[in-house]
DNA sequence: TGCAATTAGTTTCATTTGTAACTATACTGT
DNA sequence: ACAGTATAGTTACAAATGAAACTAATTGCA
């Protein structure tokens, strides 16, 4: 039997390529926080956007990081036991949780923050200054 | 207590950026035949991947696709199970499988292949043509 | 008011995933 | 030829994940 190919190069095709690309990066970047810091991804994830915007609820850190409430909740959890968050209740609403970094957390987020900053320098170098530019508008885009 | 913000912006930082628009984009794709076809997205990788080069072995399909030899291992069994595949082993090295899709495995990859394309004109729709280009250079440089 | 509908967050359970151990076959150097 | 090592692929086990059910608090509106 012959097949004709119906003409879908993997290697070419978009979604696949920007999959592939992404898992490589965002694995090397993981090991950097995970092996020091013994952080998994979602809880570098809350500790990221809270080391920014301190004072967020839960649901609020949910669709800054568009991640499910679940892994959020299990974060959030593990972060409190680790002694890396505070956790208040909101006196409006008592479900509502206002979480931030203690000082312990601070004090590894400031630590972390250079790793990140340094490990995007190191990823942009392969790009000149205009490539940079340009992958912020196409993301942007793709984003729609 | 102030906090001075020690600079990391998480919309801006692009391995953040990357697998958020990654993330939506692959999801959404995966609803595409997962819903219609029920398959999983290792399933898939190794249908699309045989799809274009029959006859690889199992782990010639890993690292075409970058997946573990473990979730492609039970992709190629579920695949056989459906019927959707055809699995001899070399003669001349018997632990290496000879993987290819079946009748109907290939009937149900001509299938997707136009919803894949579908998919990316339609993704590729918010980018002008020079912007597809740059995106591809971007994409191969960040590759390393 | 009071009761249905919503919302914040947690827990349960089934599925998926990856690491490591395992089986079977093949290769290598003596 | 054969002991040691490497490779293809599978299996077992433990951890991560997400959908759905659940709890508790709040809102809306009759």
């Amino acid at each position: 039997m012959t097949r004709q190919n119906p003409g879908l190069n993997l290697k070419e095709f978009l979604p696949y390529r920007l999959s592939i690309v992404t898992n490589r990066i965002s694995a090397s970047f993981a090991r950097l926080y995970s092996e020091k810091f013994n952080l998994s991804i979602p809880e570098w994830r809350v500790m990221a956007v809270l080391g920014q915007q301190p004072g967020l609820s839960a649901d609020e850190v949910c669709s800054e990081t568009e991640m499910d409430k679940v892994p959020v909740s299990r974060a959030v959890t593990k972060l409190l036991d680790k002694g890396l968050l505070n956790r208040e209740f909101s006196g409006r609403d008592r479900r509502r949780s206002i979480l931030s970094l203690s000082e312990a957390g601070y004090g590894m987020y400031t630590q972390i923050v250079p790793l990140a900053l340094a490990y995007e320098v190191e990823l942009k170098a392969a790009l000149t200054g205009e490539e940079q530019t340009q992958l912020d508008v196409l993301l942007d885009k793709l984003s729609e």
